[in-house]
DNA sequence: TTAGCGGGCGCG
DNA sequence: AAAGCGCGCCCGCTAA
């Protein structure tokens, strides 16, 4: 096969020459790559658990070499990997960093990530090694699987690999070094490409030295690969005792329902979980199914059988009440009771992952397990939040932002009443309702905390007025088209959210935007911006393109015209969080106070702090989080700050 | 047994 | 005419 990039031989090097497999004397190799100033470096593993696997084979390329070397050469490296001045190179850079972190290698200098490359120019493409070399470089070469074989239960990734390694060397040592030179090739054109495309933000703040994708992607991205590995190097301890009680609770629970709606369905249900049956039930007793699924990728609507549904069947359904409930408490059964004692370490700590180069708004993911989405205290009977803990003599540090997106909202369209309410110190949605309204802040902010007592009971139900439940209306209304104009709502969804009618949303969205103009000003150049530009910007100059802007599809161009509205806001709000992160990196907490960062939450930070230090920590933290940027925003930015023994007392 | 899909639902 | 954004995981179901 011809490719159109050129493809040096496979060299192969270990701890001494061995006649006629490897290249020569490894002190060839370790000199070599002293010299190299941009490395390569790629490793064949044991298996993919990035606390526990090993390196076997650790592959590197370099100016227009590229080499396999065995494992137990890595020590020998030491000059090489402890050199700050070398940039590595890497495809899913933080795996390979916690595989060689095992044997205790560091790579001390800049970390490249080339798939976070990828990601910042090409949103929808896969970002993977091969879809990378294929896409970038043009080259394709025979993955895992079908070089050593399928990993299952039997055969796992090391088994298969001393399979090769006995059976089919050479095929080994190719393998290993494309990997390795793809990655350097594919790196190079990526930034190549990084460099030509400029970029701009609309917010006020972009640093100077931020003028194309490189300097975003140089300055912000790749320091923060090294941020995020410590996270995930760090891990989250689990108080082991408390899911060990709470999961026998919870078996029991849900049996017993299971068992109380088997009976009641008169067996037609045996499985509460499953969406057929109950529709089947339902359908049996007569109860209306109107609602459709989305249909997913095959656009083929089904009868829905969701919450919403299962709600409005309760009224006169018990059965239906009962299978909201086993619903829920299976979902926190098997995601999170069980799901997290599986991936625990042998300390119990919880090590997930935090996907730089998934979300096309710039935002992290998480996964394996995914610590973005444990249900909040509100919604979970068992507290499981209560199961994440400090070690003895430390406490978590939480820090969340205050309404970021409004804020940032605020700050990207300038609009002078939404910016005076940030600016008093106020609510948001209390302060855009009394501006919006005409109302005296303080009687709305009275009419909540008359609320909240009543509700607790401390109060009669009488002591709310008219007008105090007025207030509240007008409160609830513009906090829901606060958050829908974010999000490109439409006045059907929130004439459905408020229950009201259509003709009556319309009216209430009119006029929020005439009180607000420059929020409608804002959300008309985002439009004009994706249609002229074909992508919008976020407040660090990270793009995204819109291709479904200029769609025939009503449907398709309307969803890209929300998300032209979204992306700059909830990827500045990844942006702000993302430099905060880097500024409490660089300032050393660790080495000064012993306080290590945990978890990122999209707009939470999660850190583990010995007692003695909370206090000044958390301080430190704050002031990071709220200060960002060299310049200040046109609004403040509130940082939310607590500590306690586990992340549900320190909320 | 395994893989992939759709529905549903947890979070911000 | 109607249309909310961004994720990942569990489960049931079906096909291979």
């Amino acid at each position: 096969m011809q490719w159109n990039i050129n493809i040096p031989t496979a060299e192969y090097y270990d701890v001494q020459e061995i006649p006629g497999r490897t290249t020569g004397p490894i002190e060839h190799l370790i000199r070599a790559l002293e010299d190299a100033k941009e490395i390569a470096i790629d490793t064949e593993t044991t298996g993919l658990v990035r606390w526990k696997d090993m390196p076997l084979y650790w592959s590197v390329a370099w100016g227009n070499r590229r080499a396999t070397v065995h494992a137990r050469t890595l020590p020998l490296f030491r000059s090489v990997f402890q050199d700050r001045s070398k940039r590595w190179l890497l495809a899913d850079a933080k795996y390979d960093m916690h595989i060689l972190a095992n044997v205790g290698v560091i790579l001390e200098g800049p970390v490249v990530d080339i798939q976070v490359m990828h990601a910042l120019l090409y949103e929808d493409r896969p970002h993977g090694l091969k879809g990378i070399a294929s896409h970038i470089l043009g080259w394709t070469w025979s993955d895992f699987q079908d070089t050593f074989g399928k990993i299952s239960v039997k055969q796992n990734a090391e088994a298969l690999i001393r399979r090769a390694e006995a059976e089919n060397f050479n095929l080994l040592i190719e393998y290993a070094a494309n990997d390795a030179w793809g990655t350097l090739e594919g790196g190079r054109q990526l930034k190549i490409q990084l460099e030509k495309v400029y970029t701009n933000s609309l917010f006020s703040v972009l640093p100077p030295y931020i003028n194309t994708l490189w300097d975003l992607f140089d300055k912000t991205e790749v320091p923060y690969t090294k941020v995020l590995w410590e996270c995930e190097r760090n891990g989250i301890l689990i108080d082991q005792e408390y899911l060990q009680r709470i999961a026998p609770t919870a078996s029991a629970e849900i049996d017993d329902l299971a068992r109380s709606i088997v009976h009641e369905t008169g067996g037609k249900v045996m499985n509460p979980n499953s969406g057929q049956q109950l529709i089947n039930y339902f359908t049996s007793i007569g109860a209306p199914l109107t609602k459709m699924t989305k249909g997913g990728v095959s656009g083929i609507r089904k009868t829905a059988i969701d919450a919403t549904v299962l709600d409005f069947l309760s009224v006169s359904h018990p059965v239906a009440a009962k299978t909201k409930r086993f619903r829920e408490l299976t979902k926190l059964k098997g995601t999170y009771i069980d799901g997290l004692d599986e991936v625990k370490d042998p300390f119990n700590r919880i090590h997930t992952r935090f996907n730089q180069d998934v979300a096309r708004t710039g935002r992290l993911s998480s996964s394996g397990p995914n610590l973005q989405n444990i249900p909040r205290a509100d919604n979970d009977k068992w507290k499981l939040r209560g199961a994440f803990i400090a070690p003895p003599g430390h406490k978590l540090i939480v820090a969340d932002y205050e309404q970021l997106e409004m804020r940032l909202l605020a700050d990207g369209s300038r609009e002078e009443g939404m910016c005076d309410v940030i600016r008093r110190g106020w609510d948001i949605h209390m302060g855009n309702a009394a501006m919006i309204y005409g109302v005296p802040y303080d009687d709305i902010s009275v009419a909540k905390k008359t609320e909240k007592k009543v509700k607790s009971g401390e109060l009669p139900e009488s002591a709310m007025t008219e007008y105090m439940k007025q207030c509240l209306i007008f409160r609830a209304e513009v906090k829901t088209i606060g958050f829908g104009l974010v999000y490109g709502m439409g006045d059907g969804k929130l004439a459905r959210d408020l229950g009201i009618t259509k003709k009556e949303a319309t009216e209430k969205s009119k006029h929020f935007m005439e009180k607000y103009p420059a929020i409608k000003s804002f959300k008309e150049e985002m439009l004009k911006d994706a249609t002229e530009y074909g992508c919008v910007f976020t407040i660090m100059g990270r793009r995204r393109s819109l291709p479904g802007i200029h769609s025939y599809d009503r449907g398709d161009r309307s969803k890209a015209e929300r998300i032209a509205v979204n992306t700059p806001i909830q990827g500045s709000a990844a942006d702000v969080v993302r430099v905060a992160q880097l500024h409490c990196w660089s300032a050393g907490l660790d080495a000064r106070y012993g306080a290590r960062m945990l978890l990122q939450v999209h707009d939470e930070l999660v850190f583990e702090c010995p007692d003695e230090n909370v206090e000044e920590c958390k301080a430190e933290i704050k002031e990071y989080m709220e200060h960002p940027f060299a310049v200040e925003l046109s609004v403040p930015l509130g940082v939310d700050i607590n500590s306690g023994a586990s992340w549900l007392a320190a909320k």
